[in-house]
Parts: C-alpha cells; structure tokens; sequence
DNA sequence: CTGAAAGCGCTTACAG
DNA sequence: CTGAAAGCGCTTACAG
C-alpha cells in the first residue's frame, strides 16, 4: 500500500518509527522491539504496533539500522562472468541458500580484471557488506584478501585458491577431474590426445592440465607441446579451436577440453567441418552444464559439483557471519565421470 | 592498505572522518568537502586532506551518507533468470552503462515468482536503492510499481509490459519480429508451420504468437491449433518438445520458436531423432544470442535488441534519477532477421 | 575558505 | 514491560 495521506502524486511525510510512536503513544524503543518480535514488548502492544505499522505502510530503514548495528544484511558475490553457466549454476545455488539467512546478495563480474574486483570490494567496504564470495581474478594477490578480512569483510573463495591468503576455499579436485576424462579416453584406445583450452595462470588451469599430463604419462603416452592448444574457455573460443585442431600435424583423436563450452563449441566446429563428433573424434567437456546432456552427441564431461560448491561456500561464509570459527582450508568437491556419446573408440587404427 | 596501528590480527579503531579532521587540525566538514572534491575548500588542504585519508586507509561510509542524502548509489535489477543467457546479454549492457555512474548494482531472480519479486522491492525499499530495473514477474500488478515509485523508488521495465503501470518500457518489437520468422519460412514454400514454446500470460507471449499468427493469415495459409505447442522457454524444453513435434499429424515442415534456446533443444532432439535440421525440418529461434551463430546448423533468427534494451533502460533510469523527466512511453526496438542455415526449402512437395 | 552544530532513522544500554 | 537519551558516521545549512 502507498503510505497514508499521500496527496495525489506528491511523495507523503516519510514514515519512520516516532510516527508510529507517536501515533500509538508508546515510545520508538518499544516499537523498535516490537517489530522485531522482542519477547520485551507485551504480546498486546507488540500486536498493535505491528498491525498499525502494517497499516500505514511503514518501510524499515535499514541504512539507519545498518548503521547502529554494524549489520548490513549484505552479501557480496564477485565471479569472472555470469554469463558462464558454469558460475550462473554456482550463484543459483549461493542465492537459495543466502534467502535462507534473509541476506541480500550483490552480484559482479570482474572479467579477470584486478581493477574491477577492487572497486568492488572497496564498494562492498563502503557499504558496509557481511561478507564477499569470491573466484578471484587472474593475479589476486593475498594481500587484497587480507585488506577485506582486517577491514572487516571475512572472504570465501570459490573454484579456485589463491596462494598465501587463509581463507576457506570450495573447488572441484581438477586435476582429479581431468585425470578421469583422460583415462576414460585413453581405456576406448586413444593414443593422440589433445588438451583444449584454458590457462596456467590460474589454479583451475593449471591444475587441469596437470591431470590430463599425469594420466598420459602413467599410460606410458607421449605428449606432444603442439598437442595443446590453451587458451579457450568460450563456446564461440572451442568453435574457432576446431580448424586449429583439425590442421594438426599427428593429428589427434580425441580432445580433452577444458570445460563443457569449449567441447560443444569444438564439437559445432569439427560437424561444419563434415566430421561427426563421438565417431571420428572422441571429445570430453569439463562441469556437467545442463545443456551437456542434450548436446548432439550428447557429451562425455565431468561433473564438478557446482552446486555444491555454492552452497558449501555461503553456508561457510554464514557461519562466520555468525561468529563460528571456520578454518582456512581447501574442501575440494571429487568429480564424477558422466559417459556419453562423445567419446567412442578411435576410428583409425593406431 | 590495512588501517593504520592494526595490531596482530586485531581489528583497529574505525577510522573515520573525525578522525583524519582530528589528526590535521581541521573540522569534519572541511574533510567531507575536501574528499568529494569541492571547490570550496582550498586546493593545498584538499590535497593534505586526501592524502592522509589514503595514507591511513579510510574507507568512506556509505551508509552514514545515504542515511543524510537520501541517496544509496544502489539501482536494483530483477529478471526471470539471469541463467538465461538473454538476460545476461541484457545485464552486462546494463552494468557497463551504470557503472559508468558509479552505481552499484543489486540482482535478482523472480523466476515468475510475485512474492520474490516482492521481497526484493521490498528489500530495495529499505536499503534506500535509487532505483529499478525490471522485467516483471508474470501477473504482477500494476500496482506493486506504483507502490515502488509513491515510495521513492522509480521503475523501469524491460522485456516485458505491465498494462496501467505508468513507466518507461524496453523491449522489442516481438509482434512484428515473429511475423519476419514466420514470413522467410512462408517465402521459402513452407504452408505448415508450427509454433513452439512460449506462454499466453505475458504481454512477450501473446505479442510473439500474434505476429505469427497474422504472418500465416496474411498469407492465407490455414493454422491448426495443434501445430501450437506452447510452454518451452529452455533449450532442455526445447529437447523435449522434438518428439511431440515430430509425432504431430500433418507434420508441419517448419518450426517457428520461442526464442533460440528452445530452437537449438529442437534440433538437437530433431539430429538425434536422425533428422537433419534445416535440410528435413526448417527451424528459427528468437532472439540472436551469441550462441545462435555456431549451432549446428546456424541457426537463422531474429535479432532481439538485447544490448540496446540494457543500455536504453540503464540510461532512462539513470534520466530519472536525475531529475530529469522520462515520459512512460514504450520503446519499441525495431528486431531484425538473421538468416543462415537452419532454414532452407521445404523437403517434401506440397 | 573553514568551523560548530543539527539531524538523517534506527538500536542499545540504562533506569524505572 | 516501557521510556529518555545517546550515538552510529556522515552532510548541510548557517555563521564567521
């Protein structure tokens, strides 16, 4: 309802707590309490003043609260780019479980640029946030995590680790993870496997190619350097890797990429090139995206617990809102391999 | 930087305007005008003043600000789902245009649901938000935004119309946009053309089926009612409308789609039923995502308008704030076809 | 060009 | 169970 005796169009006196006081001849500590269900206040006078409050459309302040108690009732949530299923899974996650605590979550893309997560966090201090879940951006330094904590915004980071900063952190075991889409090539029979896209200049990037590295020398395979294409984490990015793929000298028969869109985007590009993905070249994805299953083929990929992670990380950063001690430790989330019809034997003898 | 004197791991005094005022012998008004860069103080203590305030690591308090100026640098943004990559083409035209004002913003989901989306007008109501930009929530009433504006919390919409709520609005031509889709294919020779997915209950739905609908009538061509099926929205719906599409008697020889999520679930459920889409079943999406382009085949579509309707929005909000009027107009944006290989000529004779 | 003082709308000890 | 009063950290007239 519009607040009472607002005139036609014209903003009404703003409502606050003396005017409800006022009204009911009770002071604002009262009603302050009662609206926030004090057992203080008498079951009568807290009914009143909540039904009258109702009534005339009264609007908590929260900046005004806020600024007592030092609670905003905010939460910051800052990831590379949500346009990426694989972080929009993550914050679905993080925003159910932070309704819970009735936390407001405020939500930025960073793109990797250290200079956007820092505006950020200095926008998070200023307003006064509870807390910040946070992928880091390519070159955080710790000292940036540290600046949040002793100004008093405890962090929590997502999918991957920043080296000196003890704060807790929830991720998928990637090297495990693409150890596992390794070896299930390797097992059909591939010989020539390459690695698709991502970076070493992160934790997640190196850690993937070091699984996929390690499961190829524990077979006995060699490796060669221009077998790795890094660089795309896109679908637009895999597409565009097909041709480049395609051209190699030796080519390989299968592709182990660095996450579900760079697979479909290099599966898009090896079907325009006439190739059918799953027969003539075996491709695993990385995440279990939802579209993964429906993909054509639908895609060998590894599940990275995506949901999990969102949900481990607010509900640790809500028990350290809540005063509990939660230790600066590593949870890595095991991935499961989720076999479809991407991958299937080599077709050439080998 | 820390704040200054922080002991180990301990928390140090809040630093605050009064205290830099104290340390330099000034009072806190001339700091507070010296920070924002006001010409009424002399340019020697500004810059004594600022350079402290970096020196010791102030962080300025926004909350103890906008409780002053009624005025919080918070617009919120809700949406269905930023998980759909429409509105998260949308949301980045939409952060690059305030950031360029230094708001900040807050997301939200609805997912169609009205008393989300109340909680968070009413959560942008208490934390004093500037403003809003929505795409309501099926059945929202035109009074929740009247209340939101008699509040002080201006509203703009996109995507989506709600009828006697006096605002501006950004969407697209959706009317005339299906009626391109539907015009190429009947140009191609195809007479049975079905629609797929979408929903009555918002003023998109209706607009998109209308424009289909007069297309076909104008071309004199007959609509079974069948050859409707409505609902999907997602590319997972999309999947699993293929088999009723491909069941349907006097099996249409093109689909006309939602948008391009449900267009690329059908021909990845038509290739899977061993079809060949836009050789057996002609197929258009909505929309023009950046994914439509590398789908296999390309898929042809309608250009929506969606980094436009961000950005105008963003900017009308940003006018109102202002103070400057914006009339509540519809902007209709004018959507453009896109035709690649998802569409060709009708298989069969008819 | 600078300072003293009031006030934004809450909550929290402290009395009673 | 309820009230009077101080205070959170800013900004804004108002004086000088």
């Amino acid at each position: 309802m519009p607040q009472s005796g607002a005139g036609e169009g014209e903003l009404a006196q703003k409502i606050k707590l003396s005017t409800i006081a006022d009204a009911l001849g009770v002071s604002t500590a009262t009603v302050s309490l009662a609206l926030r269900d004090s057992p203080l206040v008498a079951g009568l006078t807290r009914e009143r003043i909540k039904e009258h409050a109702r009534a005339i459309g009264y609007i908590y302040n929260r900046r005004a609260a806020s600024l007592r108690t030092s609670r905003s009732g905010i939460v910051g949530v800052v990831v590379h780019d949500i346009m990426n299923p694989f972080f929009a899974e993550i914050l679905r996650s993080i925003e159910s479980e932070l309704d819970r605590s009735r936390q407001t979550f405020i939500l930025s893309n960073h793109y990797d640029q250290l200079e956007k997560q820092r505006t950020f966090i200095d926008t998070l201090l200023q307003l006064g946030a509870d807390g910040v879940i946070m992928s880091p951006a390519i070159g955080t330094p710790p000292e940036d995590i540290v600046m949040a904590e002793e100004n008093g915004l405890p962090a929590v980071l997502i999918a991957r680790t920043v080296e000196g900063a003890e704060v807790p952190v929830f991720r998928g075991d990637d090297a495990y993870g693409t150890g596992l889409a390794t070896n299930h090539l390797i097992s059909l029979g591939h010989r020539r496997i390459s690695m698709i896209g991502g970076t070493d200049q992160t934790s997640t990037g190196r850690d993937r190619f070091q699984g996929y590295m390690t499961a190829m020398e524990n077979a006995g395979l060699e490796v060669k350097p221009h077998w790795r294409i890094p660089g795309p984490r896109t679908k637009q990015a895999g597409f565009e890797a097909a041709s480049q793929f395609l051209a190699l000298k030796d080519r390989p028969t299968a592709a182990c990429c660095w996450n579900d869109l760079v697979a479909i985007g290099l599966m898009n590009g090896i079907a325009r090139a006439g190739l059918v993905p799953g027969v003539d070249i075996s491709v695993t994805g990385y995440d279990d995206l939802e579209e993964a299953a429906i993909a054509t083929p639908a895609l060998t990929t590894v599940w990275n617990g995506q949901r999990e992670v969102g949900r481990r990380a607010a509900s640790a950063l809500l028990d350290k809102l809540n005063g509990q001690s939660v230790r600066p430790s590593q949870e890595l989330i095991r991935p499961e391999l989720h076999v479809r019809q991407s991958t299937g034997k080599p077709r050439e003898r080998v």
